[in-house]
DNA sequence: AAATCGGGGTC
DNA sequence: GACCCAGATTT
């Protein structure tokens, strides 16, 4: 087929040329890392959350090799707050990955590329198409909401036929050409003209042909998933000091929510938590204090942590089990020294701020130091 | 096929 | 408050 599909490709590109974003960080320089990097963060992550992450990744981290021969722990640091951080674990696994076994460069073919942690089909060929400019497909939110629209395709695309539909289309709608502008006009495209909400069908390059425009359903398509309601979870916080004001700290499961980060004990409300104190930590806390709950929103469930302070009683006995400890001032969780969960790193500053409405003006220094307040905005 | 895995932007 | 985001992996 010669032009079966009206020059999708060639309109796409003409208006890229003219509308497409042009200076975000990981297209210059544009390396295969940065690339894969970039990629990455951005899974299910808007671009201007993603950022000041990838500014400060790279500058820690400028490639491979230094990734590789990097310390989880600071790894996961320069994750904390961007959420998934299975990406980072993966990320890093990925990166001794490459060292193993292509000499430190990362790999220029389909196969080896997907073969590595944390990517997958959509990732390998945008990463393909940007770092080495071979034509490939990519099927993420942007490419499935123009293409559904487009192509008038019904159904949840995340269903096996629907999504082998959007994928054929997708390769067939490649062209041979400027594979990395196709990438990037794509997610463009998705991304400031073909909206999930209030498309602007006005000023689109392919709404002369588009399916959806044509029959009034650009808001129909794709079609939504049910969404079931999410369950609300209640736990403790607990936050033991030592006799230095150092926190108690755990590394939490890398399955499970917060895998890898450092957090204060989370025990659910209804369980003992003095008598998990004393088997998990072999801790006791005294002078318990309650405060108000930290309200956090997870994708399906959630979350109302209920802070419980005290001072920590070491009780020497030996424990069977002791999950990874750690003991940092809360100064450390909140200047991104430790890896801490968004919510918890939040808590930590609110805590500072009310102390330094009540007493002297040291804190200020302290808030100069932390990037993530200033990066992310948070009040 | 469905559930899991974060946090924030945006209306 | 609901929806969504440059998805991959596990169940």
């Amino acid at each position: 087929m010669s032009e079966p599909e009206g020059n999708f490709a060639a309109r796409l590109l003409t208006w890229f040329d003219q509308h497409g974003r042009s200076g975000l960080p990981w297209q210059h320089p544009r390396s295969a890392y940065r690339v894969w990097l970039s990629e990455i963060m951005l899974q299910q992550t808007q671009v201007v959350a993603v950022i000041p992450y990838f500014e400060r990744f790279v500058t820690r981290f400028p490639d491979i090799a230094t990734l590789a021969a990097a310390d989880s722990d600071e790894v996961m640091r320069h994750w904390a707050g961007l959420g998934y951080y299975a990406r980072a674990r993966n990320l890093h696994a990925a990166a001794r990955q490459v060292m193993a076994q292509h000499e430190g460069h990362f790999p220029a073919g389909f196969e080896q590329i997907i073969a590595l942690k944390g990517i997958g089909r959509s990732t390998a060929g945008a990463i393909l198409a940007q770092a080495f400019g071979t034509p490939a497909a990519i099927l993420d939110g942007n490419v499935k909401r123009v293409l559904t629209r487009w192509a008038g395709i019904e159904g949840h695309p995340a269903e096996s036929l629907v999504n082998a539909q959007l994928w054929t289309l997708a390769e067939r709608l490649l062209p041979d050409k400027r594979a990395a502008d196709y990438v990037q006009a794509q997610m463009d495209l998705g991304a400031t003209l073909c909206t999930a909400r209030k498309p602007a069908c006005a000023r689109c390059p392919l709404s002369t042909d588009c399916v959806a425009h044509a029959t009034g359903r650009s808001s129909q398509l794709p079609t939504k998933k049910a969404r079931r309601e999410r369950p609300h979870r209640e736990a403790w916080l607990i936050l033991a000091e030592d006799g230095e004001g150092r926190v108690l700290l755990e590394q939490r499961p890398g399955s499970g929510i917060w895998g890898g980060l450092w957090c204060p004990p989370v025990i659910a409300l209804g369980e003992d938590h003095a008598q998990l104190l004393r088997s998990r930590f072999g801790v006791a806390l005294l002078g318990e204090e309650g405060g108000e709950a930290i309200e956090h929103g997870f994708t399906h469930f959630d979350l109302s942590l209920h802070p419980l302070r005290g001072r920590a009683s070491l009780l020497a006995q030996t424990l069977a089990e002791t999950p990874p400890v750690a003991w940092h001032p809360p100064q450390a969780l909140r200047d991104g020294r430790v890896a801490v969960p968004a919510p918890v790193a939040r808590y930590f500053e609110r805590v500072a701020a009310a102390a330094d409405l009540l007493g002297g003006h040291h804190v200020a220094s302290v808030r100069r130091r932390s990037r993530r307040r200033i990066s992310k905005g948070n009040a």
